[in-house]
DNA sequence: AGCATTATCTGCATTCATGCAGATATTAGA
DNA sequence: TCTAATATCTGCATGAATGCAGATAATGCT
């Protein structure tokens, strides 16, 4: 791989990242939640019913902390807290599935704009990119974990 | 372009950002900056100067708030004000090119398993890739105009 | 020169997320 | 059964980000 396309990389990859986080946060102040919050409904939602312990490790928070965020998010309805009957101490959370939020308008306009960048592929493209969204998604959530280990 | 390769794609870009998200988030508190502060930074640094003004529309804060922001990023010295020569009401604010952050060690993570992902392409996947994200940058950046717009 | 406009800053207040330490409930093991 | 370990919750406290309204400073227009 030739020195000129990596620094193109390096160059465009750290604004294109740039640009995802304040487009979260964005959306995140769009539908009246802190960022953490809503990035939890949607690891709740893309990764299924977990544990308030498993939450409080994706997100990075004490477990206290953990019960106020779903409590906060219980109490607009986009949570549910369901005890587990197979260990009563732990309480599963799950995402209900409502746009309680109106998290769909508030990514209309990324859909659009992106939907147009996307429709300018070939399906080649497209096939390459997603393969592409798929690896990086488990690398960036093992980035995350090394963070959280070295603090 | 076939379904199941849109299907595929609307499955797995959810969680993609969903992730580089996280990662933000996690970057952010790692360095001890709120996430609007940090990627303040990154767009300063990505974008060069820009008035006081134009950093609270990208930001999405009122003036006043982002005053406070600039102070908050000038005393831990990521940042400086400098006033316009031009028209001496405004400030232009620039990042100071600094690692006072351990930014760099909290990138580190990423780094690494980025570039094993990157490192597993060919030069024509790589060159694929750059081109897509530079069309969704901006993609990103008028979605979160849009989406400002229609508070 | 005088006035309206613009850009940033300040004072004040408030909301909110979060940590921490101890409480409670449940399970597991000796 | 008694005790230790585990999972979540609560009370309390605090720091921090933010909004808002008015203050200040600079510019531009008449």
């Amino acid at each position: 791989m030739s020195r000129p396309d990596l620094e193109r990389l390096g160059a465009v990859y750290p604004r294109y990242l740039n640009a995802i986080v304040l487009h979260g946060l964005a959306t995140a102040q769009a539908v009246g939640l802190g960022p953490t919050d809503l990035y939890a409904v949607g690891t709740l939602s893309f990764y299924g019913r977990m544990t308030s312990g498993d939450l409080a490790a994706k997100t990075g928070l004490t477990t206290g902390a953990t019960t106020r965020l779903i409590d906060r998010l219980e109490q607009r309805g986009l949570v549910r807290r369901v005890t587990d009957p197979a260990d009563r101490r732990r309480v599963l959370v799950e995402a209900v599935e409502t746009d309680a939020l109106e998290l769909d308008a508030a990514l209309a306009p990324a859909r659009d704009k992106l939907g147009e960048v996307f429709a300018a592929c070939s399906p080649a493209e497209i096939a390459a990119l997603t393969d592409h969204f798929e690896r990086a998604t488990p690398a960036f959530h093992e980035a995350i974990e090394m963070i959280r280990e070295s603090d």
